[in-house]
DNA sequence: TTATCATATGAACAAATGATCACATATAGG
DNA sequence: CCTATATGTGATCATTTGTTCATATGATAA
């Protein structure tokens, strides 16, 4: 569980506005925080691991019907399993010789969903 | 207003598991909207930029002192506005010289939120 | 065992990205 | 007008990214 801290830097300051600044760095993300949240949302912004995910979120899919689906080959579409692994956005289960990947949670989902509406709304 | 398309091209198929690529094939995304949505994805995939937002989750701020809460260049910081104006996850707002950055509706704050529950449930 | 199928991975390379620098624009005040 | 301040933008360049190709791993079938 990672819990979010603040920075408690101390305040020189450039413009006006001293003590907005001064207040907003206190509240500032961390940057190692900052960093991981980026990370998951850098994972979620391409168009191929976008389909994956969103057909992901239909059913679960083995790897050769997600290549034949987004219609890529299926080394690109490892090499992009593993990045939405590593971003904990897809889990997977082996069955033989395949392997089912399917979202990491209702979580994931949503924020798919949240991307899909931004696009929506106007 | 954007509609989402589904495409309904044909379906030739390479592995078995025919009918359940033909049925995640025929709900795929068109390219087009995966586009646009990983494309706002990508810009909130950014470090600097989730601090941005992070910090204009709170309040209202100028381009100077956004460059002096994050500590980055005026002109890094303008870039980056600009990005984030273009994906219209933020709104400005002109006053004389200064030209003040706000959040583009609260949609983008849950977004924003959506990400920091990612990293943080384990 | 050997052959085959499903998946993963390393190398390579073109394309995209983000910070910096220099400069442009625009507004306010003298 | 000229100067100072706040912001925007184009060029550059090192770094990162995503696909492809070749190959490796691992499981099943013959």
């Amino acid at each position: 569980m990672i819990q979010l801290h603040y920075t408690t830097d101390v305040c020189e300051e450039l413009c006006e506005h001293d003590q907005i600044v001064c207040l907003a760095k206190a509240e500032m993300l961390v940057d190692d925080d900052a960093r991981q949240i980026a990370e998951t949302f850098k994972i979620l912004g391409d168009p191929t691991r976008i389909k994956i995910l969103h057909a992901l979120s239909r059913r679960e899919l083995c790897v050769c019907d997600i290549a034949a689906i987004v219609a890529m080959g299926q080394s690109a579409v490892s090499h992009q399993l593993r990045l939405l692994r590593g971003a904990r956005l897809v889990k997977y289960r082996k069955e033989g010789k395949m392997v089912w990947y399917s979202l990491d949670d209702s979580h994931i989902s949503l924020l798919l969903a949240q991307g899909i509406e931004h696009i929506q709304h106007r």
